[in-house]
RNA sequence: GCUCAGAUGGUGGAACUGGUAGACACGCAGGACUUAAAAUCCUGUUCCCGUAAACGGAGUGCGGGUUCGAUUCCCGCUCUGAGUACCA
């Protein structure tokens, strides 16, 4: 029989449903090898050709793997809390639940067909609730977790509040809120149950707090930083603004330098771990406390605000900024606090009122992005104030501006114009003084940021470099009382609640308006059904229209059947029988929290008990490959870091880290094509000089692109615009010939040549159908084409499924991987699959006569096949192991080539050839295996072939004879001979003689094995 | 602006530690088979000069350098893509 893929793939896939094939073991004497993809959000729009990039990438490796004798996990889930189920549901009133099972069964249908070897029996889906009771679970923990930086790790409250009741809040070194109080033991004792847990809210891991929060209103809901980009919501495009409100957060600020410190220990893409630097943004520097002088009689209220800022009491108000150039404080000849600083108003004079006033109005105003854009213009205020420097003692400015940002730092700095180019601009525009103070420096023009050469004006640094004067001018600041080195981490707490429906509830319950965990049997707390969606008229997140949704202390049911029986629970009346009735939290986790420990739960995805076996979590530990886009660097690769690690201080999994080595697929553009309308402009005196006439004409973009460069030969030209007037009946001037480029869609398009008859039937109807192509002179018409991002407007998606109709998952596997480097962003281009369809059949004729009966020989095999058959086992390896599939598909047309040309049909070395193609091509790879008399399905374990190198041993080599590095012609010596007879013998040759033109070389190079090179 | 990645035929790409640049495939051109088309097979295909071959010259974004020899290493630049930003 002919390759009849379709039967064979749908034969094999079941076959392995049907015996669990993939089912990876649990205890076992193999090694462990843990492949992971990022599962998928499962969208309405199914799988595109992009999509299944990583996961072919992972399959094969996993495959590979199995070959190679590990008990390999390689599981598939979805990630299926988030927006656009839930939008859907606001626009139609469907449940997300029945969305997400809908897009989960396509998703499922879709990846069944490529012929992946996950293990479906440990599939999960972050919006079960067997699944989300683990992450409320997490959740928990964090919220009974402080950070002790003293031992560097996350401990329980519990032994927090032990240590409060013996000495205080002295010794606790802490991660936690700014405004913590100072207590002894009795002063803790004596405080009441409200204000202790009001206390220790300010140290818990996940933490409710006033914060500014990206607010997008169209979405209704609070986003992260990393979802916002340029002031828009990266979903959706909707604007984004600033807002206070009562938020969870989760404290990851305490995790910063561990987040930072991890990345030299694992094997990720430098570029990602580059970004995840950034992100975490450490500086190392000092703050500065400048005291305040001459400042107005501050408000008790102000005056509070200032303590909090001063860290020594005895020096008064003062301002404190943070900087990255201690050394540089001589120069600083002005203050610049954020126009949103909390001592603006305090520091301004009465003078001073008015432009103060009118320049904070100014910049609020100003979007986050024209405050971007605007980046270049100097503008900002001077309060009338002055503050002191601590070791000069000179007198300074105080200005605002709103180049200074309130979230970063103090929100406040000290300028530097000789050393600071936005401080220079600053000093130049409002004519403050720019006082040099490194001897080198050359500021005429601009600041100078060296480092080099010796300070000037610097009192008691004059003289020293560098390095002494940091040391120095910090020291000093210590001994003053007035600063102290310092860093500082750009990253933020992460934000936590969402105002959503179609997400985690939040474990959580208030009283007296503070928050208390749900009791831990009564998890999973089960989202709500809610009548809308939407927002209450009030503003409520959804889950504020559950009715009677409360929790219920000390129940009597099984607090599934509580929380499921709503209509129940809605009867109760408050406290009766069962206990008091609170409020739950409304808000719901982010979308990152399902994500941020699903790993773990493929580890042991059915357990009841925990989130995962400690046996399982012992077993498998960590994750050995992980593949997925770079898209989430910031986001979930960040978060699965900070809970791993947070998860590992509190002796649940063993590994700091949870990714060892993680790869980047590609982006998949999009490939669009375009066909060209005439257009010509029509001008018609005093009515519309720039009337356009739109026409049904289309141009083969050749025949365009020579048009454009003046190329056309005049009859081309008469003929052309012959055919266009016959149509139109309109004679135009050639100059006035223009072209509409406009999307046709990629499937009508076949190596750029469109299909005139596909296209008219698509345009039904429509008067275009009877458009008119003026083709090239081949009467073929082609389109132009452009990378473009792939979308359903530009015509140029392409479906997994028609493919796979048309050459198999097999040929969709293998083009996949042909299409370049794994890592490589690219446009898809079908145009090339024909060639590894043809190399399937090809491969598949290897073991069948010309009748198409299956037919091997049992032959010896000769060395020439040998060789071919140990070269691509050895290729095959190399590749894998580095990652580079496109090169082995290569190899694997090269072996193919080759043993067809020898006529092979050995069993001997079809059989390991049919091991080594199978993770690439499993389904063509198990027919054959099972058609050579083995038992089915066991192909998946058997041992990857050995190399064996004694086949490919050479006498001799073609040596390339090069004269002067330029390669003229090859010669075959034996390799037994050694350089000085290679030499001679080259040398020897009449040919090389004619070369040499009787000249003596000067010098001959000789690399055994390799070339030859005569230097003449 | 900063950081990172990249630039090789008409196209996707290969060349792993400096050693025959363009593997493999698409496309294109020509041919075989066929009444014809599809499918299949064969030949050619970096560019230039030579009507064909031999032969010769140029050639991996640009300009230099190191080397017997550079797509590969070094210096300077151009362009493309990605990330990021008044971060003090």
């Amino acid at each position: 029989m002919d390759y009849q893929f379709k039967d064979i793939e749908k034969k094999w896939q079941q076959f392995w449903a049907d015996h669990q094939t993939f089912k990876a073991e649990d205890k076992t004497a193999k090694p462990k090898y843990y492949v992971l993809d990022m599962f998928p959000y499962p969208s309405g729009a199914g799988l595109h050709v992009g999509h299944p990039l990583g996961y072919i990438a992972s399959d094969i490796f996993a495959r590979y793997k199995r070959l190679k004798g590990f008990n390999v996990l390689h599981p598939m889930g979805y990630d299926s809390f988030g927006l656009p189920a839930e939008q859907y549901a606001i626009q139609t009133g469907q449940h997300p639940a029945i969305t997400t099972e809908t897009n989960i069964a396509t998703y499922r249908r879709q990846l069944d067909q490529i012929g992946f070897s996950f293990d479906w029996s440990r599939e999960v889906r972050t919006s079960s609730p067997d699944y989300y009771k683990w992450t409320q679970w997490i959740f928990m923990q964090l919220f009974n977790s402080w950070y002790n930086k003293d031992a560097d790790k996350a401990e329980s409250i519990a032994k927090l509040v032990e240590h409060f009741e013996q000495n205080g809040s002295v010794g606790i070194n802490a991660v936690c809120d700014d405004e913590i109080l100072s207590f002894t033991a009795d002063e803790w004792k004596a405080k009441s149950h409200n204000e202790q847990q009001s206390e220790l809210l300010k140290y818990r891991l996940t933490y409710l707090r006033e914060s500014t929060v990206n607010w997008c209103p169209a979405l209704g809901t609070v986003l992260a930083n990393d979802e916002v980009k340029d002031g828009f919501s990266e979903r959706g495009g909707f604007p984004v603004e600033q807002k206070k409100m009562m938020q969870w957060s989760m404290r990851i600020t305490a995790y910063a330098d561990r987040l930072l410190k991890g990345l030299d220990t694992i094997d990720w893409p430098e570029p990602l771990k580059e970004m995840q630097r950034n992100w975490i943004g450490k500086s190392v520097g000092a703050s500065v406390k400048f005291r305040i002088e001459a400042s107005p009689r501050p408000s008790p209220k102000e005056r509070e605000a200032v303590k909090v800022l001063s860290f020594g009491e005895d020096l008064g108000e003062a301002i404190e900024v943070f900087t990255t150039r201690a050394d540089t404080i001589f120069g600083t000849t002005f203050l610049v606090l954020a126009p949103e600083h909390e001592l603006v108003a305090s520091l301004t004079t009465p003078e001073q009122k008015g432009a103060i006033d009118a320049y904070i109005a100014q910049a609020k105003k100003k979007s986050e992005l024209e405050r971007m854009a605007d980046a270049k213009t100097v503008s900002g205020a001077f309060t009338g104030s002055f503050a002191i420097n601590p070791v000069s003692g000179e007198k300074v400015q105080i200005w605002i501006a709103d180049y200074v940002l309130a979230g970063y730092g103090t929100g406040a700095v000290m300028a530097v114009p000789s050393g600071d180019q936005r401080d220079y601009l600053f000093a130049k525009y409002y004519n403050l003084p720019i006082i040099p103070i490194i001897d080198i420096q050359n500021i005429e023009t601009e600041a100078d940021p060296t480092k080099e050469g010796h300070y000037i004006n610097s009192g008691f640094i004059n003289g020293l470099t560098y390095k002494e004067a940091t040391a120095a001018v910090v020291a000093k600041l210590e001994e003053l009382g007035a600063g102290k080195a310092k860093v500082n981490f750009r990253m933020r707490d992460a934000i936590f609640g969402r105002q959503r429906y179609w997400g985690e509830p939040v474990p959580v319950y208030f009283k007296d308006g503070l928050p208390y965990l749900i009791d831990e049997k009564d998890l999973p707390l089960v989202l709500p059904e809610v009548d809308k969606y939407l927002p209450t008229e009030s503003g409520e997140p959804p889950l504020a229209r559950a009715t009677g949704w409360n929790y219920i202390a000390s129940p009597k049911s099984s607090p599934k059947e509580r929380t499921l029986k709503r209509d129940e629970a809605n009867s109760l009346s408050f406290g009766e029988g069962r206990g008091e009735a609170y409020p739950y939290e409304h808000s719901t986790m982010p979308g990152w929290a399902g994500s941020s420990w699903y790993w773990y739960r493929y580890m042991d995805a059915h357990n009841d008990a925990a989130f995962a076996s400690e046996e399982a979590i012992e077993y498998w530990k960590d994750v050995d490959l992980y593949i997925g886009g770079s898209e989430h660097a910031t986001g979930h690769l960040l978060y699965s870091r900070f809970w791993n690690k947070f998860l590992k201080d509190i002796g649940k999994v063993v590994e700091e880290e949870p990714f060892k080595k993680l790869i980047n697929q590609g982006m998949i553009q999009g490939r669009s094509n375009f066909i060209y309308r005439i257009v010509s402009r029509i001008n018609i005196p005093n009515i519309h000089p720039d009337a356009v006439s739109i026409s049904h004409t289309f141009v083969s973009y050749d025949i365009v692109k020579k048009i454009w460069n003046n190329e056309l030969l005049q009859v081309q030209l008469d003929e052309l615009l012959n055919a266009y007037d016959r149509n139109y009946n309109i004679s135009f001037d050639i100059n006035h010939l223009q072209f509409q480029q406009n999307h046709v869609p990629v499937e009508f398009v076949d190596n750029d040549i469109l299909d005139i008859d596909k296209w008219r039937k698509w345009r039904g109807d429509d008067i275009e159908a009877d458009a008119d192509f003026i083709g090239n002179f081949n009467g073929k018409f082609v389109c132009s084409w452009e990378v473009e991002k792939m979308s359903k407007s530009k015509f140029n998606v392409v479906n997994p499924d028609e493919l796979i109709e048309r050459y198999g998952a097999d040929t969709l596997r293998m083009y996949e991987m042909f299409l370049g480097p794994l890592e490589q962003s690219k446009p898809w281009n079908t145009n090339g699959i024909e060639g590894v369809f043809k190399f399937l059949r090809k491969f598949w004729r290897m073991f069948h006569n010309d009748a198409w009966d299956f037919k091997v020989s049992a032959d010896e095999p000769t060395k020439a096949e040998l060789k071919s058959l140990h070269k691509i086992i050895r290729k095959v390896e190399e590749d894998v192991e580095r990652f580079s599939f496109n090169t082995s598909v290569s190899s694997f047309m090269i072996a193919v080539n080759e043993l067809t040309d020898l006529k092979c049909n050995k069993r001997a070395i079809l059989q390991d050839l049919v091991i080594v193609l199978s993770p690439y091509a499993p389904h063509i790879c198990e027919e054959l295996w099972t058609l050579l008399g083995n038992e089915a399905g066991t192909l998946s374990y058997v041992p990857y072939p050995k190399f064996n190198p004694a086949y490919m041993v050479e006498d001799e080599y073609a040596y390339p004879i090069s004269i002067n590095g330029k390669t003229k012609m090859n010669l075959n010596i034996s390799l037994s001979l050694d350089p000085p007879a290679i030499e001679a013998f080259v040398l020897a040759n009449a040919d090389v003689q004619k070369y040499l033109d009787h000249k003596s070389p000067k010098k001959v190079i000789v690399v055994k094995g390799r070339i030859v090179n005569i230097v003449l």
